[in-house]
Parts: C-alpha cells; structure tokens; sequence
DNA sequence: AGAATCAGCGGGATATTCCCCGTATTTGCC
DNA sequence: GGCAAATACGGGGAATATCCCGCTGATTCT
C-alpha cells in the first residue's frame, strides 16, 4: 500500500501512558491505532482479531511479561510486526527482544517522532533498532562478549554465589578453607569481571541473573 | 475558561511519554503545559523561572530522583503543588512521596480521566491519593502492619537508596557534604534496622522493596 | 623448550564497617 | 510549661573488607 493506513495496536499496562500515545499517533495521517490491551494475555487474545500491520509493545507488564506475549503471537502469526517500546535502556533487553522475533526495539526516552519513524520503518519490513542501543551491541560483537558471568572461574562463581547470599568474607574463606585476603583478591577480580563496584552492585547482578531468589 | 487556566509542568526522563501527556492534557480547556522537564536537576532549574501552578512529575528517573527533586523545589518554594505521577503501585513509595511534602500520587495505570481530575484537585489546594493506594495505606494502618523501611530516617533512607543504586560511601558523603566516617554511621544503623549483614542484604532488600531496577 | 595465559594466593595501602560517644531535636508524660 | 526518654545526626578509633600489586604453578600454543 502507498502510505495508506497502518493500522497500529497498543500494549502496555499504563492507561495514561497508552491514551498519550494514542493521542500523539494519530496526530499523524498515515497510522491510526485500532486496538489496546493492558496486558500480554489480553494482546494475545486480541491479535487474530484485530490483525494490526504493528503492533507497539511494552515488555515489563504484570502477567506474562512482553517476551512472552511476543512468543506466543509470533507462534500463531510469524508475519506479525512487533515494535518493542522500552523503558530499559540497556543492550541486554533489546537483544532478548530481538531474538524473540520482534521487529524493532525503541527506549521510551526518545522523541516523539523517533516512534513513528520506526512504526513506519517496521511497516515496511524492516528491522528498528535505537542507534543508541546498536552502537552497543556493535561495541559487544567486537569484544566478542558474551555473557560476563562465564567469565568467573569455579572457584570465583562459588565466591560470588556466597557473597551475594550475605555471606561474608570471613565466612566464606572458613568454609573454603583459605585465607580472607584470597577471598578478597577473588572478589575483586569478580567485581573486575562483572564491571561491578561494590559488593551491592554484584548482588544486584545476581539477582538479575536469577542466581538468587527475588 | 471555567476555572481559569491551570499551568502545568511536566518532569519525566521519556520523551515519547511526555510528548503523549501534553496531547493529553491539552485536550482539556482548562489546563496548559507550559513546561517540560527530562530530569529532577532540570525541573528544579525551571521551576523559579516558570512558577506552574502544578507539577507533574515521574519520581525514578537519572541523577537525581523525583523525590531529591520535591525536597529542592519546596526548600525554595514551599507552596508549590507537586503531583507525583509514578509507575510503582505500592503504597510504600506513595508515603514517601507525600511525607516529602507532595500534593498528591497517581499510578500511571490509572485513566486519562483521573490524571486530569487529579491535577485539578491538587491545583484546588488539596490532596490526591489514588483510591487503590489509599486502601492499602489504610489497611497497613489498620493492621498496624510496618514496613521495616518505615523504620529509617530521611537522611538515612537517602543513604541507603544511594548504597543500593552503587554508589560508593566516599560518593555519597561527598554528594551529601558529611564526612565519610558518618555515612558510615548511617549505613551501619541501617543494616541494624533492616536486618542486614553486609551491603550485598541491603542491596537485595532495596530491589525487593522495589526501590532500584529489577 | 619458551612464551603466553590464567586460576589461585597473599602483602601493603586504602576504604568501609563496627561500636562506641556527644549533641540537638522530638516525643511523651506529669 | 517542665522534665525525662527516645531518636536523628555527626564523628572517632579499632576492626574488617577491599583495592591493586606481584608472585607461583598449571595449561596451552608455537
């Protein structure tokens, strides 16, 4: 179709942040937003209906998260345009979305037009990645990074594991039979690792990982 | 105009979502954006210069938060109208907030309607609670029920909130103009008060709590 | 064999945490 | 009000943990 009208569905768990959007769509001509869901069930069980050219898409939502729902539409309609509205900014989130098939990643902290820009761009079947965030994942192609947790030996995992369960350095060597400063100088080469600079943030890191139970 | 014209200003680090709210409130004929901010250090640069009758403002945001943004913007201009407007539905950040001196604390779940209402009421000179939060606030009430970090100070909750975001204590004690040994003292208390062993618990504990990215 | 890499270990300097104390402000009670 | 108890806040000295370095031995590659 020319410009025609791409018809737009939102997702996100925010009324206020959906009506905005809403708003801010269809200021321009060629998009119009045909549907909303407040949750990643209710998405799923809107999409055959509604069949939207794109599908705009929050990922942190109570229930099944928008990974999920990602999953299960592409599973029933592997045409499905999604474009990823995100809050987090870091690389990780886009490239889980991605994997999961999505057809674009876009933070919440860019401008208006950015978001139309890409609702087109996904239109046309291509790929939308903020520049912000593909200068990242160029930056971690080129390390060679992988997940920074293989990074730690065996013995470096076992210290982490039990420093972010609060136990403390002394604790650990005792139970590890060796000295608190080697515990020490392992936690240090951990935080080197992990890019971490205190013992909060390898905590933090941890849970994220799901090493320890939220 | 009825009620004459309220003067709003938005503080949110999105642009997309602020871009989406100022579609949305202008549709009112009552209120106007006369402003809008993408950080706490900005908003409170603005604020003298802009003197809205309202603000609107998102309280996790970079640098410094909403609620550092509140304290600086009522130290200078106490009768200024704060409506915190915030994706955690917990009733804990909400007490926060309003012991902070805000006018009012709205989920971004909530309608489009109830942002307008709500901004109308604070501009009226009274307080918003949204209805879900004021019940759990009552029922915490009722059972008597108190969240360990109740139990913190003011200073000592900034303290706490800057250890588990990373920051290290020479950070924050020059942040907070105090000596080192000091911040020490505050987090030493804290870790007595929530249980804590060492600054990995209080890092757990502040992302359970919901107070830091999960 | 020699060079390179890396897990593991610990020493000295630095940063943080522990456990005190003193002061100022608030709270509760008569 | 006046007084005592409780609490918030700031800091000092000693104990502890962390930082950054160098060193050893094991493994791998050339």
């Amino acid at each position: 179709m020319a410009v025609g009208n791409i018809r737009v569905m939102l997702v996100d768990d925010h009324a206020v942040v959906r009506m905005g959007f809403r708003l801010l769509l269809e200021g321009s001509s060629d998009i119009t937003v045909v549907a909303e869901s407040d949750s990643g069930e209710d998405a799923c069980r809107k999409f055959p209906d509604v069949k939207p050219d794109v599908v705009v898409m929050d990922i942190s939502m109570p229930g099944i998260g928008g990974l999920e729902a990602i999953d299960r539409i592409l599973a029933r309609e592997p045409a499905a345009r999604i474009l990823v509205l995100s809050a987090h900014e870091d690389a990780m989130h886009a490239r889980r979305v991605l994997k999961a098939g999505a057809a674009g990643y876009l933070t919440k902290r860019s401008a208006a037009e950015a978001l139309m820009q890409a609702i087109r761009q996904v239109h046309q079947g291509k790929t939308f990645l903020e520049p912000e965030i593909a200068q990242q994942l160029a930056m971690q192609q080129l390390n060679g990074e992988r997940n920074p947790l293989d990074m730690l030996s065996e013995k470096e995992f076992k210290v982490f594991l039990a420093l972010a369960k609060g136990q403390s350095v002394a604790d650990i060597a005792d139970v590890m039979s060796l000295s608190p400063r080697t515990i020490g100088t392992h936690l240090y080469n951990i935080k080197q690792k992990l890019g971490a600079s205190n013992s909060a943030e390898l905590a933090i890191i941890a849970i994220r990982a799901g090493l320890i139970a939220p």
